[in-house]
DNA sequence: TGACACGCCTAACGATATTAGGTATCTTCC
DNA sequence: GGAAGATACCTAATATCGTTAGGCGTGTCA
């Protein structure tokens, strides 16, 4: 029987596109060996089981999401910067629901943070500092940016709002609400 | 053998209990079997599955979480109300983190939206009243609102605030931040 | 007191994650 | 080019979970 060709990178890679295509929960270790046409317990050559793979799952799209981050900031400054990084972190978080589903884990618990997750932060802050923050204040503001950005994205990946009003609209009350609650901080 | 005497009222209640003692993960028909004093099998008198339970769970906080935020909202009007509605709505997922996590979950397609759902939203449409809001721009800060709560608890229920930064600073932050979001709108 | 409803049980099945141990394939070194 | 070792993948087996089917005993009501 001629071999697969696995790696910890592919099978992690195939694992990103079943969650998204299925949903996270859909991921099983028997589906995606299913789908790398190979037997379950043959994945453990690779990942140490099921938790291993949704954290690494976590890893990979939070250094995604670092990236599209990044690169929105990039060039930009407040407000713009501000409007340029919640539209990237929404994007990312409906192109890719099951590697944003897999971010919501809590992390174990004497497992340091991702490297990522601070690369988040840090580009967050980064746009604060546009509107004059810096210190303890400017970290309260990223956390309160961050929920905001997350909560949003949380209800509407899942159907939480249910009325059938335009949810690009409420995104963009809800960043217009950042801007101006950010500007008098 | 003695009857245990259940019901769907104390399997649902029992089920609560659990999940807010050791998360909603924890919650399966056998731990609560066990609790209940009970085989699996038995559960399905009164619930129809695992499913049927934590939709019920869902539903039982929505209720308890509406009653909460009407409570804060009573008789407080603008700035305050929102202040109270938000420390409400932040102790309630504190309190009761296996029913807030049920809460989170998606609504069946088909499945009407819960009536304690739409009891939360007409609470908060209520306090933006006092922001001179109405109309579609006040649904449209409702979502805003909700995101900006619902991030918060779900990213500081699973500790995804690393830094060792006042939780209650932050949140306070994040109510001024909304609350001069919705002064300019 | 009898009949009936039903709460709870045991038995059984399918799906899942996981471990143990065997086999065949690929690589590497002479 | 061929042997030796590493290892990718396999089958077999176990534990846990959800779920269904069917039986038994307890409670209630005529």
């Amino acid at each position: 029987m001629p071999r697969a060709g696995l790696s910890a990178q592919a099978v992690t890679d195939a694992a990103a596109e079943l969650a998204d295509a299925e949903g996270l929960g859909a991921l099983t270790l028997a589906s995606l060996a299913a789908r790398l046409g190979v037997r379950p317990p043959s994945l453990y050559a690779h990942v140490a089981g099921v938790e291993d793979l949704r954290a690494r799952l976590a890893a990979r799209g939070a250094a995604q999401l670092a990236a599209r981050l990044q690169a929105a900031a990039a060039g930009r400054a407040g407000p713009e910067a501000l409007a340029a990084v919640a539209v990237a972190y929404r994007a990312f978080a409906r192109e890719h629901p099951g590697a944003y589903a897999a971010l919501q884990r809590a992390p174990a618990p004497g497992e340091q943070a991702m490297p990522a997750a601070e690369e988040i932060v840090a580009t967050v802050l980064a746009v604060l500092a546009g509107y004059g923050l810096a210190g303890d204040e400017a970290l309260h503001a990223t956390r309160a940016v961050r929920s905001a950005l997350h909560g949003f994205v949380v209800l509407e990946a899942q159907g939480g709002f249910g009325l059938p009003l335009s949810l690009d609209d409420s995104f963009a009350t809800l960043v217009a609400l950042l801007d101006r609650g950010l500007r008098g901080a």
